[in-house]
DNA sequence: GACCTGCTGCGGCATG
């Protein structure tokens, strides 16, 4: 619900806050509140529901929630915090605390920040006095609850207000459904029920996120979007073909040999186009993968160094060690030292790092919500325009070139992404496969913090609306059964009914890492001179005098320590790039599929693609227009048989299973599915059954899904409940099928 | 042909 509040509602909200909150924005030198400050802040004092506060990253949107917040609670004596402000990120707290802290220290509202790196000192002072503001992560609130839940009822459950920050974050993924939990246990915890506002940038489907922030009624929560000037878009998507006869392009780009003898990869010449264009400023270059990030760092480096100037490329991701991403964080944020972080997604959020000149993709992104969000990086000052560059790489054709690549899939898709962005489309969040795994989490959370709990009960707590929503009575009894189960034993009843923890259920819960709903896997950990670099997956093949790229500098592994799973590394000149593991792609939404058809269909020609990237762009175009894809949607090739879809990977996952139902064997990529060994005169008749179904049973369409399950706990998931979830999340995409079937005969 | 995120309580010791 959005509400209109017109000018002479804005005059004098000035005067509405207290009184020492008008003084510390005029020591800050503020003119004026922005809109959207002044909206939030009628709001907050006037109304009584929920918010969201939808606006770009510089837009104030903390200062707009707490301005008020704060003035509410000013006057409160009640013991307990009256704000839980509650982030993604333990970096995000911290930056909070330092804009928060001064502001309540005029007001004499503590601040404490509560996360797993924050000082005991600051915890045990709130325990002792629990008041004002708490900052704190989902895992936190975890471990309050299963570790000390007397303090966690005297600590969260009389709270006025409950900030979530980067809404967005939440509203996908086990952690979402994690913290969606915990909410509506400190609500049950309430006597009152704390308001909740939702900060976020960008937000695909507000209804979507509404509907996260306030299960029971989403219609009543208000949603104050700020309309934003963007600033000046200034883009280029340049092209670039492998090399010929490159067998396996990933070990050319590990191999790192670039010298003039050997054949320049595609990285090579991008990384010269980044050396000439970034040095002298600040840029964000989103390599996509830790290894593309190593990779391109590398080279970087090695530039610098050839041409006898600093080095001013450094890595950033995951598996760098903390010490290592904040020394470049400062840099960064410090300005001082023209710096490009070359990064995966780390860089993404939140976290304070200034502004940067300009933002670089390295391959074509597949999410406009992740694109949006790295573009706000840039620009942020007025008057400077964001600059993105997108650099696509696609394979050497020749004859033995399948058509997929000889449509240069990845052009076509940073146009799609391009014209999608320029739509200010957003995708909105897909089914979530760790439904099942997080409620078992939650089970054995619930039961720790109560020491034991009726089913009736525990299933009122967790289940209804809310992330279990899709729980029923009969699936949670089901799922209690199969976990209580003397095979499992992660939970017992007791004669009077009372759920208890079993034996392998303590054993989880004891553990440290019971409180995050995501998994951490086995690492090595790199250490030179006693510093710690980073670590390694263990499946990466190390021995003594190995050679690795790792931080953006080359190392031998000199020692390894199995135990302790230490690598001892020093300086190398040679050096290999890790594989960091996993096989997914990043997920494309149907609006992205349809988009990739309409780039084939159109003749425009973009003015931001560089000359190559125009070439692959008619080539593409050429392929589609001989293979007549206006027309048909099946193709043979060899034996195969190509079904062009053009939709989403979750549809197209849809569609594989319905053909798996079917009998129909199918790979999927990003056109729509491959049909191994199979022609189109087979293909027809299955289709055209596909396509006669009046109705599909969802179900019958999941008992064909292979690794139905997801998440931490999905061991413990009984089968039978993966698949009814599965149906269920994805019953709309199911009925659908038919009519999908149907376009591919037409 | 992917990425990211998080972490208690206790004992023992050094320091102010």
């Amino acid at each position: 619900m959005s509400s209109a509040i017109s000018a002479s509602d804005l005059e004098g909200v000035y005067d509405r806050l207290d009184p020492k909150i008008r003084r510390w924005i005029r020591d800050q030198g503020w003119e004026e509140l922005r809109e959207i400050q002044a909206r939030t802040i009628i709001s907050v004092l006037d109304r009584k529901q929920d918010i969201i506060i939808a606006a770009t990253t510089a837009a104030g949107k903390t200062e707009a929630a707490f301005l008020p917040v704060l003035t509410s609670i000013a006057a409160r004596i009640k013991p307990g915090f009256s704000v839980l402000y509650v982030s993604p990120l333990k970096a995000l707290i911290n930056d909070q605390f330092r804009r928060l802290d001064e502001l309540c220290e005029s007001m004499e509202i503590p601040v404490v920040k509560w996360h797993g790196d924050a000082s005991q000192a600051g915890k045990k002072k709130a325990l002792a006095k629990p008041d004002g503001v708490a900052l704190i992560t989902p895992e936190s609130i975890e471990a309050m609850f299963t570790r000390r839940p007397a303090d966690a009822r005297r600590l969260l459950s009389s709270a006025d207000f409950i900030v979530i920050d980067e809404l967005h974050a939440f509203l996908q993924g086990p952690r979402g459904l994690h913290v969606a939990s915990l909410l509506r246990r400190i609500d049950a915890m309430a006597e009152v029920p704390a308001r909740r506002i939702g900060l976020s940038a960008t937000i695909g489907d507000l209804g979507q996120a509404a509907a996260w922030l306030r299960p029971a009624s989403p219609s009543t929560v208000e949603i104050l979007e700020a309309k934003s000037d963007a600033p000046e878009l200034r883009l280029q998507v340049r092209g670039y073909v492998e090399p010929p006869d490159l067998d396996d392009p990933d070990h050319a780009e590990g191999a790192g040999e670039d010298g003039e003898t050997a054949q320049r990869i595609a990285l090579d010449v991008i990384a010269d186009h980044l050396f000439q264009n970034l040095r002298g400023s600040n840029n964000l270059v989103f390599g996509g993968s830790r290894r593309t990030v190593e990779s391109a760092a590398d080279r970087l480096r090695r530039r610098s160094e050839k041409a006898s100037v600093p080095n001013e490329f450094y890595p950033h991701h995951g598996s760098l060690s903390k010490v290592l991403r904040e020394e470049l964080e400062d840099r960064l944020k410090d300005g001082k030292l023209p710096t490009t972080a070359i990064c995966t997604s780390t860089l993404e959020l939140g976290v304070d790092i200034g502004s940067v000149k300009s933002v670089a993709q390295i391959g074509a992104p597949r999410s406009l919500s992740s694109l949006r969000q790295r573009l706000g990086r840039t620009g942020r000052r007025r008057g400077t325009p964001s600059v993105l560059r997108i650099y696509v790489r696609e394979p050497y054709i020749g004859i033995k070139s399948g058509m997929l690549d000889r449509l240069h899939p990845g052009t076509i898709r940073a146009v799609a992404v391009v014209r999608l962005l320029l739509a200010a489309f957003v995708e909105s969040s897909g089914p979530i496969p760790e439904v099942a795994s997080t409620l078992i989490h939650q089970i054995l959370s619930v039961i720790t913090e109560r020491g034991g709990i009726r089913p009736k009960p525990l299933f009122d707590l967790l289940c209804g609306p809310g992330p279990f929503l899709s729980i029923t009575a009969t699936d949670f009894s089901d799922l209690l059964r199969h976990i209580g189960s003397p095979t499992v034993k992660l939970i017992e009843q007791a004669p009077d009914g009372i759920l208890m923890l079993a034996q392998e259920g303590e054993k989880i819960v004891q553990s440290r890492s019971f409180f995050a709903v995501f998994e951490a896997a086995d690492e090595w950990r790199l250490t030179v001179g006693g510093r710690t670099l980073g670590t390694l997956p263990i499946s990466f093949p190390v021995h003594k005098d190995s050679l690795v790229v790792f931080a953006g500098q080359r190392w031998i592994v000199k020692d390894l320590d199995e135990p302790t799973k230490t690598l001892v590394v020093s300086p190398h000149p040679g050096g290999v790039v890790p594989r960091f593991e996993r096989v997914n792609i990043e997920p494309a939404a149907d609006r992205l599929g349809a988009e990739m058809r309409e780039v084939y269909l159109s003749s425009d020609v973009p003015p931001y693609l560089d000359q190559k990237a125009r070439e692959l762009l008619a080539e593409g175009r050429e392929t589609f227009r001989a293979l007549e894809l206006d027309r048909r949607s099946l193709v043979s090739e060899d034996r195969d048989l190509h079904v062009f879809l053009w939709r989403g990977s979750q549809a197209t996952a849809v569609f594989s299973a319905a053909l798996a139902m079917a009998g129909l064997a199918a790979e999927v990529h990003d056109f729509g599915v491959t049909l191994d060994k199979t022609t189109a005169d087979e293909a027809m008749p299955i289709l055209q059954k596909l396509a006669n179904m009046p109705a599909i049973d969802p179900a019958d369409v999941a008992a064909f899904v292979e690794n139905i399950s997801g998440g931490k706990f999905r061991d413990y998931v009984p089968d039978g409940l993966a698949r009814i979830q599965w149906a269920v999340q994805n019953a709309s995409l199911i009925a659908s099928m038919p009519a999908t079937a149907a376009q591919a005969l037409s």
